[in-house]
DNA sequence: CAAACATTAAATGTAAGACATATGAAAATT
DNA sequence: AATTTTCATATGTCTTACATTTAATGTTTG
């Protein structure tokens, strides 16, 4: 794992990636410390600034942890889920809005990956999820709320649908998929009339849930689609309208 | 963006976030440079080292790349759906081997997801989606096969699956849940009898994509499931056989 | 003897200055 | 006019130094 090429182009860049090698290797376990940055850098023959150059490589991925005073070092960070879904969630978001996703395409996506949480979260949702989902509900029809206010009470609405699968992993992989929407969603000026039948549709989903039928979850899921659909058809043709008009 | 507080802990974490900030809100453009190292550590009150270090971090996510030079710098860089495909696979891969994920908890979210492309799968599909799974269905037939090179050639049978639905979304979301999967299947050992069932299953996998038929296509998703799941089984039992024994 | 306090050592965090190297653009030469 | 040379700029790296945090050690005192 220590070597080290005389390709003198990014040392740091590769002194990263041995350890990130090791780390998934298993040579380096959880918790586990790391020689201190002046023994790394007399093991890879480099300076003490190109080692922590590859050490805060490392860090920006959650892979180490540092500490400082006495006992301190860099460790093995075991990452937790909560990083996990972060990073998934930035890298989503910029993936989505950097390379000219069409809103057809992230939504198709959101809803199919939705859809396969709906019959588990119909078997395991806990009445927790359920009172979450209720209270998001309660919350996007209240009249003064703001379109970005709906969104986020729209993404912890969802959020529940699929945590309650009861599944960290699906969470985890969600978690991009839902939230990386979320800008896209922003976009969307939501009329009274189009909250209310939004409104409606999750409490469909909610009802479903509750009677764990995972098939009408499944369907409502649906018709959520189609009508998320027809409202960013209208906000696109509005603006190539108004595009046409300057 | 361009601020600071006097907080003196972690500075390049802290510079490092606020670029982040500016390119997630989209003050920063994609293609656009930043300041030169030495003009950044001027803005912020910092050295350069510490700048550096803030640079790397963000090096380390794809959100900005750099280059030497006259007209060097470090640049916004457009995330390629490539490089969050590989930070979603090293993440996912790190998750699942440093969490105790059980087999079955990420095997259900892996066949969940991949059941939701299923349909979609079979509607666009292209001859090349179905000619790439052919071919891996044939090399996973070959007895001279390791075991690894077995999980190799099934993560690639996945993948054409899933890149038959023809959405990158989906396609890099689920990059992480089928990938993440190998280093728990790379435990099972596979006998000639499971490679055969495996291989049978694949087939009428190929075969309901090939008519078209997602409905038939999920069954047989849903049975591989079932068999896999199986099969991590007995590997479980036999370990725990094995521990009793030592 | 024990507890509170001060000291010390080891590690990371930050700074400053220097040199090496790559690279595009301008200037000089043929 | 085309080619070569020079040069300025920016990143990559090294060296050295100091600041700060933190735990362990040593010391003093009740």
């Amino acid at each position: 794992m220590k070597i080290d090429p005389e390709n003198p182009a990014d040392l740091s860049a590769q002194i990263a990636s041995a350890i990130r090698d090791g780390i998934i290797s298993g040579a380096l376990i959880v918790d586990q410390r790391l020689p201190s940055e002046a023994e790394l850098s007399e093991q890879f023959n480099v300076s003490r600034p190109t080692v922590r150059e590859a050490l805060k490589r490392l860090a920006a991925q959650s892979l180490i942890r540092t500490q400082r005073g006495a006992t301190g070092g860099a460790f093995v960070n075991r990452i937790s889920f909560e990083e996990a879904y972060s990073q998934q969630i930035t890298t989503s978001t910029l993936l989505l809005s950097m390379n000219a996703v069409s809103f057809e395409t992230a939504c198709e996506a959101r809803y199919a990956l939705e859809r396969a949480c709906a019959p588990l979260s119909a078997k395991r949702r806990t009445a927790d999820h359920l009172a979450t989902m209720r209270a998001e509900i309660h919350r996007q029809s209240q009249p003064g709320l703001t379109d970005e206010a709906f969104c986020a009470s729209d993404v912890a609405f969802h959020r529940a649908l699929v945590d309650g699968a009861g599944n960290p992993v699906m969470s985890y992989q969600l978690a991009g998929a839902v939230e990386a929407m979320q800008p896209l969603m922003n976009m969307i000026t939501f009329t009274a009339r189009s909250r209310e039948e939004i409104v409606t549709l999750h409490g469909r989903i909610a009802d479903a849930l509750e009677a764990a039928d995972g098939t009408r979850a499944d369907a409502a899921l649906c018709d959520l689609e189609r009508y998320t659909l027809g409202l960013g058809h209208d906000v696109m043709a509005k603006r190539a309208e108004n595009r046409a008009k300057a």
